[in-house]
DNA sequence: GTCTTGTTGCAACTCAGTCGCAAAAGTGGT
DNA sequence: ACCACTTTTGCGACTGAGTTGCAACAAGAC
């Protein structure tokens, strides 16, 4: 039996038919490592510290590949700029802070449910969805 | 007593100190007249065949100054351009039909009630929000 | 009508993201 | 280790939605 259920980035290329190259290697590392929800550019600046000399034109390709894929999340928050996050154990949503932009995630699995039921009463199956909620620190 | 308590977009900007413009009324006319969520080259073409030789750039211009005021909504769906509607007599997300790019609109009490539950567990404060479903028509 | 200030048309510009191409490198077979 | 085949990369040029500087224009206030 496994000692885990859960496949590496790498692993789950490798499955997808992608080759393995090295800047690929470096941008999956970064990637895993990553625990927010880097734009492009960000991600171009921590790969380039671990692998230097990759070009950010490879790293918009590999996140078009990869969420083509499915292996990766690709977000656009209000921003105006994709932000990824590799696929996560479980479905999530995001509050975004609108004063300093950070994000913090949560599951709602009533949420969930209600959509569900929502486009079962109206005659569709749900592909994805995206709930995004912009928030502000409760004063008082 | 009022016969109604719905203003028009004109008499909305009017109240925000906007001036009435010949090219703004054409386009407030324009957004009051549509029941889709069109972007700005559509909104520019609906607005050019009842008064032409008004420049997209204003088109531009316009949907950012009635965003700022709170007067219509901007929507980015999957699509990459923005998308606009009057803002509506009551809050709504959508479903959008990945098939064919038509957008159907829904109201969950529920989910609005959750959502608010939710931030306040967060010690949030909620700005705005956006559900966005994508969805295919339910086969069988 | 005059004055002030907001708005427009236009062309030039920005900037995230894409693309064509030739060189480089991964993979599978031998 | 080598080959053949295919994918990927770096690079620079390009795309396209949206923005902006500016001079001309026009709303609204008095
Ligand atoms: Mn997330
Ligand atoms: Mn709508
Ligand atoms: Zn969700
Ligand atoms: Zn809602």
């Amino acid at each position: 039996m496994n000692k885990s259920v859960k496949l590496t980035l790498t692993e789950r290329c490798r499955h997808a038919g992608l080759r393995i190259t090295a800047p690929r290697k470096a941008i999956l590392k970064t990637l895993e490592g990553s625990e927010d929800h880097p734009n492009v550019e960000e991600l171009h600046r921590r790969v380039s510290r671990i692998a230097p000399g990759i070009n950010i034109a490879t790293v918009y390709r590999t996140m078009n590949t990869l969420a083509e894929h499915g292996l990766i999340e690709r977000h656009s928050f209000s921003d105006g700029r994709a932000r990824y996050e590799a696929v996560p154990e479980d479905h999530h949503d995001h509050f975004i802070n609108v004063e300093t932009g950070e994000v913090v995630e949560f599951r709602s699995d009533e949420i969930e449910r209600i959509q569900e039921e929502l486009a079962r009463k109206y005659g569709f199956d749900i592909v994805s969805h995206r709930l995004d909620i912009y928030v502000k620190p409760r004063k008082g």
